[in-house]
DNA sequence: TTCACTATTTATAAGCG
DNA sequence: TCGCTTATAAATAGTGA
């Protein structure tokens, strides 16, 4: 893009490829910093790699990090809201397909998921010099605790939420969720995967915008 | 940015912030892709809104979806890598502090949640209308046991992964986990959350680099 | 609201140290 | 490998249809 146009495809050069990664991932968490202050959305950016040793952040300060969380501790309030529109959306997928609905129950869990990414990565990155030690020992533990629900759902056993320990369940607001259920089907197999290069997931961004006024 | 250079801060006007987060989102999620194709590395970007009733995704071709779609399903290989890095980091962490630690489970959090984000969005958004009816329902079903799954960690109750069918199980090959466990202390409670605005995540954004030759 | 159209500001590919 | 600098490509704020 400056003395070039740069083609859109895998740089061949390695070192090159490297570089343009570390400016790139910069840019993209500039763009998500400056979305999230123009826009008021939530946004919480991480960008780490194998390339890049130490990982990008955003907010990379405390008082970024103060209105996001704020906001975000306010989640739970969002749940009607979230319902009115699941509804609309229930409606909508009667006179529409499968799909639609799918989509938004995508959409749901996404937003889920990213509570609970937003709520890990702020917690554990930024504030993390600045909470006291029994603060850092909760983080601690709740962090593990969480390690092991994920284990355990992989293994077959369920973690409960009300084992956490107060300051955990608070900083655990997770929303609930409402949608009926539906049916399915079975067992088709597509059997694509065989295996080419190791890779690991090194950059994660995630926006928020709040429903603003 | 372009007759004025524009104040980071918050945009009074509703319906100029509404645009320029119509736009901005563009960009970022074309960043998204740029970034993926020039340095060869897994990407997804969801971001939806209020704003903007329709998500825009990344990869949005199968073609395109493919490449992360195989890289991805590689993932488990990664694993043995990431113990050493893991051991690693558990050495530093010994000379270091807590810091250390909580950032690098924090990581391999996100790691996780960054699988389960990726094969949700990428199978929930983009061969969608290429599945056949039964491997449809089978997401269905899917989509609504992972659902369930985190009702039941909200509620008490564990959802085991064995119980999903074979298509189901082949799209959730969640990476194990095996970090020693560690201890901690119990609750403080900060008190930080009263009331202002409902707020939701809207945007979405999720890039995964490999590590490269 | 949503495009399309610039005028400008930004982001960056190449070079250089 | 980084950090800078510079020329050029891209992104996008303001505006009008």
């Amino acid at each position: 893009m400056s003395r070039k146009k740069v083609k859109l495809e895998l740089i061949a050069d390695e070192t090159a490829r490297r570089t343009t990664f570390r400016k790139r991932k910069k840019g993209l968490v500039k763009k998500v910093s400056e979305l999230s202050t123009l826009c008021g959305v939530n946004a919480l950016a991480i960008v780490y790699g194998p390339y890049d040793p130490n990982p990008d952040f955003w907010p990379s300060s405390p008082s970024d990090a103060k209105g996001v969380i704020t906001r975000f501790k306010n989640m739970s309030e969002m749940d009607q809201a979230k319902k009115m529109m699941n509804q609309q959306e229930f409606l909508r997928e009667r006179i529409g397909k499968f799909k639609d609905k799918l989509k938004w129950q995508l959409r749901e869990n996404q937003v889920l998921e990213t509570t609970k990414l937003m709520y890990e990565c702020l917690t554990g990155n930024k504030d993390l010099q600045d909470l006291s030690y029994e603060a850092l020992g909760d983080l601690t533990w709740l962090i593990e605790k969480r390690m092991k629900e994920i284990q355990n759902r992989i293994t077959d056993i369920g973690m409960p939420i009300s084992t956490l320990p107060p300051l955990a369940q608070q900083f655990m607001p997770m929303p609930k969720l409402d949608h009926e259920k539906k049916n399915n089907a079975d067992g088709d197999n597509d059997g694509q995967g065989s295996g080419r290069d190791k890779t690991a997931m090194e950059v994660l961004l995630s926006i928020g915008n709040q429903p603003s006024s």
